[in-house]
DNA sequence: TCATAATAGTTATATTCTATAATTATATTC
DNA sequence: GAATATAATTATAGAATATAACTATTATGA
């Protein structure tokens, strides 16, 4: 059974715009595509009542129970006082603990609760399950290539 | 002559966080490179005063004269009161100018300046030159795979 | 040892980006 | 001509990001 498909798409008309130039950048190509599995993933956390930084720091203490904020900070690529806010957010909604270290009292050692390994876990698989709708028809072999390539610009492309 | 380099790297220690589960995901691999493409975009801006907003929308203006706000909005995927700020800003700095539509007085018509066109094409060098400084060792079959790939993704995957 | 510097976490603050509702002026449609 | 839709705008709020400054604690080195 075909839905009819609802016309909410007001926009412009069917006005397309050239963009020629900004085609020439990669960038231009990673920020669009960017967008959409951005938005993509935002839909599936909203079940979980989860944004991309407070479940890639859930995911996170679980893959490393013990770390420091400052260590879960800089694995996130986050200013130490923008990460306080999410340890925060995880910590009220008692899905992670802060527990002192006896070693080093400045520092907290960041753990996951019983409940933020069951939320783990099923947003996981949530996430799991849509970004495989959305790239699985992907050819493997672009998408390796598509990785292997990302994880050289991550490490600074001809400048790193 | 070889600089000495300087040791700026306080970071927390030798420790690598594990993130297994987060390579998982195509959109992990994403962010982390257009976190570095972003941070070289936004420096290579910075001495003409341009963000990649400003910029984008001043390429667009260039390369589509005459186009209206909500045409450009739709372009740049941003909601038009977003886009307000945008354009008030590269009109008070004279790079581009808000022209009346005779046949349709709600609308303006974009339209860069003389000085918009000038700053258009230096900002546009500075940055072709920095992404090829960023990306130029990139094997250009996997550069075409990734920008393919990404196209795909744009218009949505899958589901698209 | 003691003074100094460095680190972990936090607070305060500012900028930017993003999103929605509501308003005015103009155009379109029935 | 009345109702509706669109273009631009204002107002507002939620997030992400970045820096300076502060407290408490640890490490360093004269």
């Amino acid at each position: 059974m075909v839905e009819p498909v609802k016309k909410p798409t007001r926009k412009t008309d069917g006005f397309v715009a050239n963009d020629t130039t900004l085609r020439t950048f990669v960038g231009y190509h990673m920020k669009r595509a960017f967008n959409v599995v951005q938005a993509d993933l935002a839909k599936t956390l909203k079940p979980f009542e989860l944004r991309m930084l407070t479940y890639t720091a859930l995911v996170l203490i679980v893959d490393n129970p013990g770390l420091s904020q400052s260590q879960l900070a800089d694995a996130m690529d986050v200013e130490r006082p923008n990460l306080v806010v999410i340890v925060d957010e995880l910590e009220q909604r008692e899905l992670i603990v802060r527990q002192r270290v006896p070693t080093d009292r400045r520092a907290y050692a960041l753990r996951v609760t019983l409940k933020g390994q069951h939320l783990f876990q099923q947003a996981t698989d949530a996430v799991t399950a849509h970004e495989k709708a959305l790239l699985g028809d992907i050819d493997t072999g672009a998408q390796d290539t598509m990785i292997a390539t990302l994880i050289h610009i991550q490490s600074g492309g001809a400048k790193g």
